[in-house]
DNA sequence: GCGACAG
DNA sequence: ATCTTGTCGC
């Protein structure tokens, strides 16, 4: 299934020329891991405003399994996000993009789930190589895996330890590094997929 | 058979 | 993801 959907994924900026708001999505589980929390996070870039939250509480029958992320995380996330009021104009998610074994990590599934232009931004590597880019924020390295360039290893804050950045849908490489890093405030993670963390781990924490 | 393996 | 313990840097 992956494999097929792969052919749907647009490497190639179709974006606003001005982003205006950007989502960041996440999800945890409760002790049990039977029962997923997804939460969204839609922030104003010019002001770093949280324009509005969404989330959900669905119960999580799939389970997790390296390379099958999306399909344990997906369903609590299209919950959450069809209570949104607002489109966004690109999407931020704590996973992979195209850096996946079949070319369709998370990023790329909810991209093409809902033709909306969006980002990997993963906390480790799945798959591909890399050198070690250098500790200046803004430094990076091509990701690379059977030959081919599928994301890049970015720093994000000096000498700290970088993410893993790769095309979800409707972006470059290019345009993916310069979000995330124009998303990054004072931490190493993107500010709208903090914000959306936050929230899931509120909800983790009250549930239990 | 063994090691790797987003969250 | 979540948890726990040890280490590092400011």
């Amino acid at each position: 299934m992956q494999a097929e959907l792969a052919g749907l994924v647009l490497i190639q900026d179709r974006l606003p020329g001005r982003v205006s708001t950007v989502l960041g999505v996440d999800a945890a589980y409760d002790d049990d891991g039977s029962r997923a929390f997804a939460a969204g996070a839609l922030m104003e870039v010019a002001t770093r405003t949280v324009l509005q939250i969404v989330s959900a509480e669905v119960p999580a029958d799939f389970p997790y399994i390296p390379g099958l992320l999306s399909f344990r995380e997906v369903p609590a996330l299209e919950v959450a996000l069809e209570k949104l009021t607002q489109a966004p104009d690109l999407v931020i998610c704590d996973g992979q993009g195209i850096a996946h074994p079949r070319r369709f990590g998370l990023a790329c599934h909810l991209g093409v789930l809902y033709d909306l232009p969006t980002i990997g931004c993963a906390k480790t590597r799945l798959t591909g190589e890399a050198a070690t880019p250098a500790a200046a924020r803004g430094s990076r390295a091509p990701l690379v895996d059977t030959g081919r360039t599928i994301g890049a290893v970015l720093r994000t804050q000096d000498g700290v330890k970088p993410v893993y950045v790769s095309p979800g849908h409707r972006v470059s490489l290019e345009t993916a590094c310069h979000w995330t890093l124009a998303l990054c405030g004072q931490y190493r993670i993107p500010e709208p997929i903090r914000v959306a963390d936050q929230i899931v781990g509120r909800m983790k924490r009250q549930a239990r």
